[in-house]
DNA sequence: TCCTTTTTGTTGTTATAACAACATACAAAC
DNA sequence: GTTTGTATGTTGTTATAACAACAAAAAGGA
């Protein structure tokens, strides 16, 4: 079988082939493919496998009590996710994590990702090194979650979001991979209000948008 | 100097004293003391040291445009920040690190984290191992206060966080970390309008409280 | 194409939180 | 003890979002 593509993923960047084919061996792998609203991981599962986005997208949602859905995250090819739970065994996933497109994921597992397979193994340092870097910038994206989440309007949320699509775009005309539905779940909104609010923007000039493509104006810029 | 009290950190969990000694060497140190309420790292700063709290206790917080100040995290003795910008040499600070009383702070200079000093030092790769432990513990910790949030009510909100702390005090009885300002900040919501849904839940009859003592009755136990 | 389904936007009503202003309680300093 | 300051609780008003129900638009399939 050939992992030939593993080598573009950011878990095994800087690691040679033979070095991956190494590891797999070591760890187990699985690959599965996933159906569009299908979950991958259950709420409450323990979970003993890292999984890598191949292809398609998935989202990592949570569901309260109520019945509120809230998105923490959205992670394309290449990605990785539920590493957090891989490498604390037996803390139950609190998240589901869903395939928003038919996906073909990659699942690897991690029983002994803590153990050195030979003293110094060099790829198997790197592969912790680069889930150091990963988990690094998940917690970079938690921490900007809870920052567009934090103001207590609608709007303010909006701007927060929006401007930081804008930075990261390096351009006021951008696209956001969410639908309103998304986009709602993911600032902790209801999608009604969010639509209205969005209009409400809109005729107060502060911006335009058509579907999931937005044109911020020059007034918003103000905000940061 | 004596650095036995870095033995007892998470950061240096498992390296023993001599490993501890040369891993300071290489990288470079600091300590310093912080009075109540003082800024450790401001908002915007570049990074270069990982903090490690000696003694005292120290909070995490955000600060938007609004002037709405969002607590992320708090963080006791032997615990560890700014781990996550050390580790992203260039990403600017997006929150401030504020003392919460009289605190000794140690700093650990990270410019050569990812360089191994050795080709295979085992102390160094045990580091980067304890760094990969604790980012993703913080990420948890942030995902909880995402859940926490999660809901659109006060009361929510409350219910999710306190029944949390009973599940982790494993008793129904028990203190939190924080004052009124500062859960309203942890919460997103605001203060008055906190200690007023708190007194309704404690006329509802589902909790008890006096300052940041709570005992939860019964009847919120259903709610997981 | 038409029909069906999904997504997005609109409107009105209601619930809830924000905000402001003040009262009370508690703690610290003198 | 008294004074000062800080933390917490209370009340009333206002702004805002949630919610429900529907309309319109877009997308996907037959």
């Amino acid at each position: 079988m050939d992992f030939q593509f593993l080598s573009d993923t950011i878990l095994f960047r800087e690691i040679p082939s033979d070095g991956i084919q190494s590891l797999l061996a070591c760890f187990g792998t699985e690959r599965k493919t996933f159906p569009k609203n299908s979950m991958i991981f259950h709420a409450g599962s323990p979970i003993h496998f890292i999984g890598i986005v191949l292809s398609g997208s998935i989202h990592i949602e949570h569901n309260d009590l109520w019945g509120n859905t809230s998105i923490l995250d959205r992670i394309g090819p290449g990605n990785v996710f539920a590493e957090i739970y891989a490498c604390m065994p037996g803390e139950p996933l609190m998240v589901d994590v869903v395939a928003d497109e038919p996906s073909e994921i990659f699942f690897l597992n991690t029983s002994r990702l803590f153990q050195v397979c030979t003293p110094s193994c060099p790829h198997h340092q790197q592969l912790i090194r680069n889930l150091l870097s990963i988990t690094v910038q998940k917690n970079l994206n938690l921490s900007r979650r809870i920052f567009h989440t934090s103001s207590k309007t609608i709007r303010g949320r909006l701007l927060s979001y929006l401007s930081f699509q804008a930075l990261q775009h390096g351009s006021s005309t951008f696209s956001i991979p969410f639908d309103r539905q998304q986009l709602a779940d993911y600032l902790s909104v209801d999608r009604s209000a969010l639509s209205h609010e969005l209009s409400k923007m809109q005729k107060d000039g502060l911006l335009t948008y058509r579907k999931n493509k937005f044109i911020l104006k020059d007034k918003v810029h103000r905000f940061h």
